[in-house]
DNA sequence: ATAATTAAGGACAATAATATCCTTTAATAT
DNA sequence: ATATTAAAGGATATTATTGTCCTTAATTAT
């Protein structure tokens, strides 16, 4: 459903917003650290997300990546627009290219009900809300 | 969630089902041609599920491929797990190789509803429940 | 038996997705 | 002002997926 560079997005949002509480700013370095991935490819992501601004970033000395109060209170929908783009959730489960109630696939009903779960759980869920239980040590960004 | 092939595994198979009322064979051109894919990649990919039983062959002259009465009752679960593996089911929503109760990522449970849902809809649709809309004109492969 | 037909299957090519490197630009601290 | 630090961004390399081709093997009809 979603690509590994998004995945890789939400998780290192997630850890911005768990940062955010202390102000401080992250490094690409630091982020990828964090959530195990590689740095060019999480500094080419988040570069994305800035320019979509899901995220802010400062260059120079004490420069970094973070994330607004505001940014936080988003839903992780807007990561996965930003990155995977907002057809995510218009796909055919088989794969056609017109696929809608007028001119259907055979699980066009179905598979839009397993569609439209995800992406509710995708608005539904705020970027705050998700770094909640990686603070609390009740969830993983790892492993 | 699907790969590509496994999209057009699933037309195929559709496709034989719909066939199997006539008893004939089709071909990997007429299949080819009926679901709107690649020659090529079609012949690849029904060589996969012969091996894998989903279906049947016969070489030579009036040979071609075709399903069972007994193969048409399957789930299309089947066809998914002979072409994307077994795991698809079972994949973590951010990638997280070791997810699970135990050790979640921070949308693990909702994500497994969303990912049992698709499952519940592999397992309960055998191929000819989706052959037959195609059969009546109500859902389409192709478009 | 022979020719014709059709799937099987190995090898390779093209494309798309990911990952890496390197240079440039901006900001800060001294 | 200058040096240093860190992101921006273009270019390229690697990998995985998908698509293509071609030879082989099996079957049927004549």
């Amino acid at each position: 459903m979603l690509s590994l560079t998004c995945k890789t997005a939400i998780k290192a949002v997630i850890y911005l917003a768990a940062k955010f509480d202390s102000g401080e700013k992250a490094g690409i370095k630091e982020i990828a650290e964090f959530i195990d991935a590689s740095e060019h490819t999480v500094g080419k992501m988040l570069q994305s997300l800035v320019k979509e601004k899901v995220i802010n970033s400062a260059k120079g000395p004490t420069g970094g990546f973070y994330i607004t109060a505001r940014q936080k209170t988003q839903p992780i929908v807007t990561i996965i627009e930003a990155i995977d783009g907002k057809d995510v959730f218009k796909q055919c489960g088989l794969g056609l290219s017109k696929c809608a109630s007028t001119h259907p696939c055979p699980i066009h009903d179905e598979y839009k009900g397993v569609r439209n779960l995800f992406e509710k759980m995708c608005r539904n869920n705020t970027m705050s809300d998700l770094c909640e239980p990686v603070n609390n040590g009740l969830a993983y960004l790892i492993g």
